[in-house]
DNA sequence: GAAATTGGTTGCTTTTGTCAACCATTGGAG
DNA sequence: CTCCAATGGTTGACAAAAGCAACCAATTTC
């Protein structure tokens, strides 16, 4: 691989590693933290045990077993054991789970429309494509 | 901005996320944080006081100042008050400083070399240029 | 020359994350 | 069938990352 390559891709990380940082604050205006709005996503959408969030979210899983606690003493989601594997505990949202998540997803996407307020459409157009190259590239393995 | 527009970004800035969470593991092989590393970085290209250091970072000046300090306890770094303007501290790496900066690049580099290894030429020069194109699109304002 | 601003430091707290030990259940090899 | 390794999850202890607010000294503004 190429110095300048290499160079190039550092420069960028280091560049999205704020703008993502950035972004996070939307949470602020919540009362969750960045993971645990993460957590309401990714159940909802499928990924309702801990062993699969921590393998999507590639943290420890003692962390995200508190975390998760956390939200079921909320009750924003709850965890009913398993028929077919006693050991797994399957995770759904509440309604005031689901609700949570409306608010996050809201809040989450104005913080968007912000970052992209004075980018145009055209470009717009050109960054996602440019998003989806980089995200189906590294995925691939 | 068009609703699926800022769901492909949402999709991307999380997928992103854990990609540099992992690819900041380098730094588990040096005995320095992520962000002692990119201030050293930071300061070997010029943004040496703190407040250019925390407007680069968004980070808060506080935090930017103990860690400094440390990295001048273990002098890789030193403080020199500017004679122009006594409330100014200009920063400088040590010859120690600069090693350290030289491996941490070294371990950096690897990891990307690393994380592209499977990546085709044609595909990484792709990718680099859609990382250019979100980087200027989103830096200009 | 007083008042507001700026660059930086410090005390305190919260958020985020790791490591290791552990328990219960399950799947597999002999 | 039984022992045993692997798996899913929990808990305790702790370290790393980051923010907030109050503050000091130098500087600028008016």
């Amino acid at each position: 691989m190429k110095k300048e390559d290499i160079y190039s891709i550092r420069e960028f990380d280091r560049f999205y590693m704020t703008v993502l940082r950035l972004t996070d604050k939307y949470h602020l205006h919540t009362h969750f933290t960045i993971l645990e709005s993460r957590l309401l996503l990714e159940i909802n959408r499928g990924n309702n045990t801990a062993n699969q969030l921590l393998k999507v979210l590639k943290l420890d899983k003692g962390y995200i077993s508190r975390v998760l606690k956390k939200l079921e003493n909320e009750q924003l989601i709850t965890k009913q054991t398993a028929e077919s594997d006693l050991r797994i505990k399957v995770l759904a949202l509440t309604p005031s789970g689901k609700t949570a998540l409306k608010e996050i997803d809201r809040r989450a996407d104005e913080q968007i429309s912000d970052l992209f307020k004075d980018v145009d459409s055209t470009d717009i157009a050109q960054i996602i494509a440019a998003m989806q190259k980089i995200q189906t590239e590294l995925s691939k393995d």
